[in-house]
DNA sequence: CAGTATCCAGCTAGATACTG
DNA sequence: CAGTATCTAGCTGGATACTG
């Protein structure tokens, strides 16, 4: 009880975890929400779904059915989209919701910590959008600079 | 010239580019933004490269030499943090200097277009160390309830 | 519909050795 | 110091087949 240092104090009350430590938990957390199916799952309950033009910033977050997720992150599979709305139910960002009709019915939805994630990877998303003209733009010159010498 | 149609043209000025579709550029490019070490990297160089806790918040952004960021980000490996040197320098988010000095001194920095990157993935990094405890306890309760049927 | 299970190609990333 | 080059173990993730 009494052996606690004043570094160990100050870790508890400012910064507890710290992502450039290869073996702290939040390292390993900020490793596991850079990931492409996260970052889209999210930016996709986090949209009203209908995936209009926009529509991440008009619509309410509405929750979605497997099949609806798996149609709208084109190229994802099956096992890569279960996998991953696991991870996140079991992070507590999504809840999984199973109705009883025939054939079952499943939706998913953010829950608060997973909507306060989303508004980290919403401007994620919007920023790939918004720039990507000018990454575009940048690796053109580059390689152009590299093979000239 | 003409031949632009009216869904182009929407596309052109609303949104050019959408995340969600598996072959569209910005789909790839935040693919590639999500990522650990890009996120990482980028999460050094924005801060002022102290690593004093909370140092992401009170310093100046600081160019980082090679060697720097090799020891802050407790982990990488010198393929793993060239590769991602040169791929974020090739996409404009940062600068090489080489200065000739022996042995030569190489120092890196954001550009603008990396900086304003920089400002979404602090956002990520501080969602991580701030709802470690939250996500620990989520998942504490998850394999709690999932062993004990 | 909403998964689970299995197999395997390919990329990731670590280790190691070498260089201007 | 700041890389490059090579080899390879192993994990990621895609394809496919099957199920309540």
């Amino acid at each position: 009880m009494a052996t606690t240092t004043a570094a160990q104090q100050r870790a508890q009350t400012r910064a507890e975890y710290d992502v450039f430590l290869a073996e702290c938990p939040s390292r390993k957390l900020l490793d596991r929400i850079s990931d492409k199916w996260v970052t889209l799952i999210l930016a996709a309950l986090g949209s009203d779904g209908s995936h209009r033009f926009g529509a991440d910033c008009a619509g309410e977050p509405r929750p979605l059915r497997y099949s609806e997720l798996s149609r709208l992150l084109a190229g994802v599979s099956q096992k890569m989209l279960t996998q991953t709305l696991r991870s996140l139910e079991r992070d507590g960002l999504i809840t999984r919701t199973a109705t009883a009709t025939v054939p079952v019915t499943v939706t998913y939805e953010l829950t608060d910590l997973g909507l306060s994630l989303h508004h980290m990877i919403r401007g994620l998303k919007g920023w790939a959008e918004t720039h990507m003209d000018e990454v575009l733009d940048n690796r053109a010159t580059y390689d152009t600079r590299a093979s000239a010498g």
